[in-house]
DNA sequence: GAGGATCCATGCGTGGATCCTG
DNA sequence: CAGGATCCACGCATGGATCCTC
């Protein structure tokens, strides 16, 4: 029933992995002052009216651009390099506008296992930040892409983030995920994560039993996130605004 | 990117799911004598060229005809109902072409219980047959169903079919998958089930540690289901061949 | 001719995130 | 405005079988 034509043949759909963290940030550069739209015509891809109905759309388009092994599983999107790329929605001032996901929460046995083995861990271990100027009244096609970041966790960051991670996971071991809500946890919390909220899947409840609950993610909160952009702000270059 | 245009309102694209055997019965009798490009127009479906890239296409052509729940999981496809719906390529004297598929072969651990509570006993319990004749010199869309009809294994049958799979599951459960092949089990028997020979799954291995296998699927051989037909044959009138 | 190899459609889970009320 | 709810793309597994060599 699908008869769609192809596109023209010798016009790649995707581009190639990049080989090297220099290669995959220097190709972000690229796309910095670029609005999405502008880089989703150079792939042939169609501009959503909204972000309602499509919205991972911005993310999916930069993994194209940049070359990421697209959908792939449990891997980095570029792992050969083992670099996670991050789409980050921002106000003209640099403020983070949304939380950002991080994975989902294992709510089946293999949850156990420390901090430094833990899914969360590995894919924030070395990100690529890359900002969108998103505001709400910005048509989609028009919004600007920012300056690209690569960011690996200050040892601060690192212990914040462990710390949450322990005691969401010492309550879903516990069995007491019925608890857990978004109010838990400084830098990385959980929500709800799925299609329907009647959308359930098995866990273990407080008895051992199993119950079923709602699927969950990791979220890192914009406070967070907040702080990743500003440390940032002040990096590049000697005349940084702290001087001012 | 898919922007095809959805069919004229109206038109369902499935049938409703029938109440009772008779009903589907009666649904596959309307079918008889009809050939496959004469029921594919009537639902909107594109007759495809040949089989060899569309091998279950009659098999899903008669789902929709006769309003299964197409594609669902670990369920008859007519749930409601309790009711199997198989398709059989028959040559004009009645004689089956091919081999039945069953089901897929459980390699996990999953694979223990009697064969009163097997997949394959499960699904085999009540069948409606609905013959078609496939010999290959005639084009797919003009090939014609024959006369369907429902079935439960006699106890003949149902004794072959149970010592089959015992003999088979007890392979597995010993490890010894390595050693099984088309040529054991009178009436069924267990060939490769992939899209290619390299595909692997998990399953035990003789000292019950974890070894990779080919995905494997139950399936009727002809010889059987030729019995099927020639028993089906005998019942309807009383002036039966048998007489003749 | 039969056993090993292969092909398409479709549901479902995961990964990409943003929406939208109280 | 933050926490709960929701939406799209796409890979992978399963269910539909027949092809194609020895």
């Amino acid at each position: 029933m699908s008869d769609q034509a192809d596109p023209p043949i010798g016009i790649p759909r995707k581009t190639v992995p990049p080989k090297t963290e220099e290669e995959v940030l220097a190709r972000a550069l690229d796309l910095a002052g670029q609005t999405l739209g502008s880089v989703a015509r150079s792939h042939f891809m169609r501009v959503p009216e909204s972000t309602t109905r499509s919205k991972g759309w911005a993310g999916q388009l930069l993994e194209r651009a940049l070359g990421a092994t697209a959908g792939s599983k449990a891997a980095p999107d570029f792992e050969q390099i083992g670099v996670e790329m991050k789409s980050l929605p921002v106000d003209r001032l640099g403020t983070p506008l949304e939380s950002t996901y991080v994975c989902t929460v294992p709510l089946d046995g293999a949850a156990g296992g420390p901090w430094e083995e833990s899914w969360v861990c590995k894919k924030l271990s070395r990100v690529l930040w890359v900002p969108i100027l998103s505001e709400r009244s910005v048509p989609i096609g028009e919004r600007l892409i920012g300056t690209p970041f690569l960011w690996s966790p200050s040892v601060a960051e690192n212990t914040t983030l462990q710390q949450d991670w322990e005691m969401l996971m010492d309550m879903i071991l516990q069995g007491e995920i019925g608890r857990i809500n978004g109010k838990l946890g400084d830098a990385l919390h959980i929500r709800p994560k799925a299609a329907k909220a009647s959308d359930k899947k098995w866990t273990l409840g407080q008895e051992g039993e199993w119950v079923q609950a709602n699927p969950r993610g990791f979220y890192l909160r914009a406070s967070f996130t907040r702080g990743v952009l500003h440390s940032q702000l002040a990096l590049p270059s000697s005349s940084s605004s702290l001087h001012q």
